[in-house]
DNA sequence: ACCCAGGGTCATA
DNA sequence: TATGACCATGGG
């Protein structure tokens, strides 16, 4: 099967779809709070959750540490996980006001402060990549399963890259551009929402004409 | 009733 | 390094 360009694959979502303009919050902080609590979750139920600290105590880092542990967990039980995420937030929260703020952290290179995101516990890949952005607006690839899928199914990867390896591969590839890459990874996940979910329905797919495994079973 | 969602940690081998 | 168990709600 011949490979479909990874530029061509945005091209299509985007002609079909139009710009996302993600992520949707208000602030930069909010943004954060959403990657960790929308870890394997529906984000219907992440807004949820956002919904029970927006007004009380606000969505502010030092806020959400002044909450015990189980009053948090109890606000964010929507989302579920909801003991893991509370214990997650606290300690985002504890790095963040460490970092002295968004405008300090906007000094730092994003190298230096993706390997921090990646010590904070609960941060892993995916959700440091999100932070870095769509809070902080760094050219960095967001890379999620149905990404991983997505391009496997097309004979763009194999599948068992690891994720460094496919966020490197999409970066050279694309080049760096922080708003291709804020598309793309929305276009990636609005797509596998309209299409792909619950089960996949690749006759009404906007990318069937130019899969190249169309025909066999959907691995999406 | 069953499956999965905009993952990550931890224990085990 | 590589799996597997675990976390838990809500919508299809």
């Amino acid at each position: 099967m011949k490979p479909v360009p990874l530029r061509a694959l945005y091209d299509q979502l985007f002609s079909h779809y139009g710009p996302q303009n993600w992520w949707p919050a208000d602030t930069p902080f909010e943004v954060m709070l959403g990657a960790v609590l929308t870890q394997n979750t529906a984000w219907t139920n992440v807004e949820k959750a956002l919904a029970n600290l927006r007004d009380d105590p606000g969505l502010d880092a030092a806020a959400l540490l002044a909450l015990a542990q189980d009053d948090l967990a109890a606000r964010v039980r929507p989302a579920g996980y909801f003991n893991v995420k509370a214990k997650r937030l606290r300690a985002y929260c504890d790095w963040y006001l460490q970092q002295g703020g968004l405008a300090a952290m906007q000094q730092r290179s994003t190298d230096a402060l993706r390997h921090d995101l990646l010590c904070v516990h609960g941060v892993g890949p995916e959700t440091a990549d999100d932070i870095l952005l769509y809070a902080l607006q760094r050219a960095v690839f967001v890379i999620d399963a149905y990404t991983r899928r997505l391009w496997q199914r097309f004979g763009l990867i194999s599948g068992d890259e690891s994720y460094e390896q496919l966020r490197h591969f999409a970066e050279t590839t694309l080049g760096e551009d922080v708003q291709l890459y804020n598309e793309y990874h929305a276009l990636i996940v609005v797509h596998a929402k309209d299409i792909c979910r619950p089960k996949p329905k690749c006759g009404e797919c906007v990318l069937r004409e130019m899969c190249p495994s169309r025909g066999s079973d959907p691995t999406g």
